[in-house]
DNA sequence: TATACTACTTACCTTAAGGATAGTGGTTTC
DNA sequence: GAAACCACTATCCTTAAGGTAAGTAGTATA
């Protein structure tokens, strides 16, 4: 086994930053956990997730088709319809939802009693 | 397969929540990542992760303490000595770190020339 | 006795994330 | 023609994360 350099080692850490920044931020998990019951249009989203302002959703769902998660289409139709949905690719990042549940999940049984994992 | 109900969905990002509070902030990777390479004192954490500052170190690693990542001891000798350690649970992390930094540097990839993924 | 080292802590300041509220532009219904 | 619906945008404000700089307490070395 190799020992990592000290620059190396900060590098393998942008990519971990990289996808952190992806889902961070307080309402992009809640955006991706609706998307993946289904395509959803920007009031469907606004009454899915409770609390989020317009401003929020819009700003959050621009990172997230920035980043190739989200998709965005305009049905030319009266009045405007515009419709949401996961992209295969964002579909992809449910296994690495799933991993941080599952981490997340047993973190929380050790931190309500820590003397049952110690 | 079952539908989930909006509170069983929303209730389902909790546990995620608590992995990602876990990890957040600027500088806990970089400690972790530091101590993945062995135990260190203050001082030599401060020395490996260039930029941060003894607040933000101390605080940092109060929180991973907490949380039950690290551990603090301190040696009773002169002048005294402050040892930090990742616990085995804290070293259950590196296993999230590498799916993180899997999906990361796949997403580097998808962003630097989206259309070869396209 | 002065300087330096270790392991922090304290007080203050800056910046960025997010919240509150209101407004826009188009269309449709009453 | 007034009110309502959709999909936002703009402006201002609050809060929290993190940075700067200095200080503390104990020891040890010159």
């Amino acid at each position: 086994m190799e020992e990592l350099t000290k620059e190396q080692c900060t590098k393998s850490l942008l990519p971990i930053r990289d996808a952190l920044d992806v889902i961070n931020g307080k309402w992009k998990l809640h955006i991706i956990g609706s998307l993946l019951h289904g395509n959803r249009r920007f009031k469907d989203l606004q009454r899915d997730i409770s609390g989020i302002t317009a401003k929020m959703l819009s700003q959050e769902l621009k990172s997230l088709e920035l980043n190739g998660l989200v998709s965005r289409t305009v049905y030319d139709s009266a009045p405007v319809i515009v419709e949401y949905m996961l992209t295969p690719y964002g579909k992809t990042l449910q296994k690495l939802m799933d991993e941080l549940r599952l981490w997340g999940t047993e973190h929380r049984k050790r931190m309500i009693s820590p003397a049952a994992v110690k």
